[in-house]
DNA sequence: AGCCTACTTGTTACATTGTAGTGAGTGCGC
DNA sequence: GCGCACTCACTACAATGTAACAAGTAGGCT
């Protein structure tokens, strides 16, 4: 299976992931409820989020009786670690290792999807941002 | 000192916000060069992202023997607390402490910031993310 | 002194993201 | 057969990401 470079997910189209993540698939309608616990969007917003990943590569559009479902194209895992290298290259400044031990504690995260996670960040290491001297 | 509800900084300016909490005041020339190897913007992206930071004030600009220099508005504790927040809440799950611990390992903050940015995330608190059960 | 040049500053630009409204279709209950 | 509820496509507008361009200015050169 070929590992597309896929774009960044952005902090709203995170949100979405998650879902998706969570429910493997579901219709517009489906991610907007989940959603509204945390974010308070507007159905439109939801759609328009949704349909703008779809363009990008985030998501799958599948037609089934009449409406549409999608699902993410992005593994949780593979999400998961754009977001951790974020956090511990930019913010942490510090190796992938440690943030990837926090999501032991989590249970946001299979320990299957955390295996996958750990490879996925040690895949492209960062030689960078440790030891900031100075 | 009020503390005024400044807005999250966005990655853009997160960078920025990094650069001048190390060296407490700079001008866009010095941020600039700093940023150089991160992020690879040209001049004029530093500049526009500083004013705006400073329009919407994040920084304050002050003007020097014909330079201007600016200095964030937002101590490095806060602006650290907005992005762990956001990194517990929503990609990790989990309540803040474990992230904070985590810092205790990165050099890039001191125990002092360390210790305000724990006191600022107990401020308030997360009894939101945690415990996704299901 | 007058000019060139390098650099700062202000202004403008354009794509993407965040957030949402509107109007056209469509199926269902009455 | 009609009105309602809901999906969908399209449009909109502000904020963010990223950058070019023009005008001002200070220093060096001749």
């Amino acid at each position: 299976m070929p590992h597309n470079p896929l774009p960044d997910p952005t902090r709203a189209e995170y949100e979405i992931l998650k879902v998706l993540w969570k429910f493997k698939e579901a219709s517009i309608r489906e991610v907007h409820d989940q959603l509204h616990d945390n974010r308070n969007w507007a159905y439109s917003t939801t759609k328009t989020t949704m349909d703008r990943m779809t363009k990008k590569g985030l998501l799958e559009k599948g037609h089934y009786h009449g409406v549409y479902i999608y699902k993410p194209l992005i593994s949780k895992p593979a999400g998961l670690a754009k977001m951790v290298k974020f956090f511990a290259d930019h913010v942490l400044e510090l190796n992938y290792g440690s943030v990837v031990n926090m999501f032991a504690e989590s249970d946001s995260i299979t320990p299957e999807e955390l295996k996958e996670l750990a490879s996925l960040l040690n895949a492209d290491k960062p030689n960078k941002g440790k030891k900031n001297v100075r």
